[in-house]
DNA sequence: GTCTATAGAACGATAGAC
DNA sequence: GTCTATCGTTCTATAGAC
């Protein structure tokens, strides 16, 4: 499985001042509820040179959404065609989507919620970005039981509850609370791969 | 665990309407993106004339989504007293939540997503009966590994990791697809108990 | 690339007649 | 309980000077 991704296309570093500045406004306010003025605002700029940068707020939600659904899937989605122990290379690949959601959270939370404001033609782009992921997982649990290292009785239903269990994190997940980000993504981890997925232990194939 | 919900205020059939009309809409387009005259005209009825039944937009949110977070809930807290088999009995639960949310799907979605828009009393008084429910479920857990029935390393964790599977679903799943919600839900159930939480078959105990 | 100014529509909510 | 009418605000987006 190869990444065929297109790039987003070049922006200058405004743009990316505005990108930022939306994601954590849409974040905290929802897309419907912040208007170009609370963008530009938080910028120190007026409204109407927002439009020198995008030629509308559509294509400011496109343009973060985008880039979180490429950047992390862009780079894992080879680890799929690892040769290595499957349990221990899902185990390491949901440690790094765990952390590395927590680290762009506002990304992260706003893109997955205000998808559905983006224009059809961009919502089909970027679900089939996500469909990629998800069928990976799912294809490589079922290579797993094959092998013996997965017990897992539904490999494409396993995918879709470990993606829903590991992005549901950002929503309660607290940084003041018991744990680290680092140890819950562990702990998941254990969960999801010998709990979920049944898979035998170092020596313990039975 | 006994129920210590507050009834909602008595409210005429056509604050009804209301309520469902709106509730479908804040899940199609967004509680930001829908104004109050896209409401009353799904009703039939003109703008003002909402406000002889609620007496803001908030308050229709307000009301719909302490209906959901209290029906449910409500019937099926006492299920944690049960002194039964606690692998069946939650299983049970799982089945009840995933197919109840599925009927339920454009109150329970819209009510998850929409929440932050309620002011911070009401976000306050709904996010303690949410934390009621997955308490119940971690204790629950908690106690069946005291009785040998489940073998989870972290309860807590895993009631919330439960809670994400299957709060999930209703994104993804597609009633033209190859499983009924009932057979999904069965799967699920499967998946939980004998995955995530350790249960130990009948007969099986080792 | 930023600004001022503004178009034209939609927003939540209210007053008061019936 | 519904209506007409409307208030004051905010919305996305554009035109045109600098």
């Amino acid at each position: 499985m190869t990444s065929t991704m297109s790039p987003l296309p070049q922006r200058g570093p405004r743009a990316m001042e505005i990108e930022m500045a939306a994601t954590r406004l849409f974040y905290e306010q929802g897309y419907g509820q912040v208007g170009m003025r609370a963008i530009a605002e938080a910028v120190g700029i007026k409204t109407s040179s927002l439009y020198n940068h995008f030629v509308s707020k559509e294509e400011i939600l496109y343009t973060f959404v985008k880039r979180i659904n490429t950047d992390f899937i862009g780079r894992h989605i080879d680890v799929f065609d690892d040769e290595g122990d499957k349990p221990t290379i899902l185990h390491r690949l949901i440690v790094e989507h765990i952390v590395y959601f927590w680290e762009h959270k506002y990304e992260m939370q706003a893109g997955m919620r205000e998808m559905r404001n983006l224009s059809p033609e961009h919502l089909v782009e970027i679900t089939a970005i996500r469909r990629t992921y998800q069928d990976g997982i799912g294809a490589f649990i079922a290579a797993g039981n094959k092998q013996g290292v997965f017990r897992c009785a539904t490999p494409r239903l396993a995918a879709l509850a470990l993606l829903d269990m590991i992005n549901g994190i950002d929503t309660w997940f607290r940084e003041d609370g018991p744990l680290t980000i680092e140890e819950l993504a562990e702990q998941y981890a254990e969960l999801i791969t010998f709990g979920l997925l049944g898979a035998t232990r170092n020596g313990d194939k039975q």
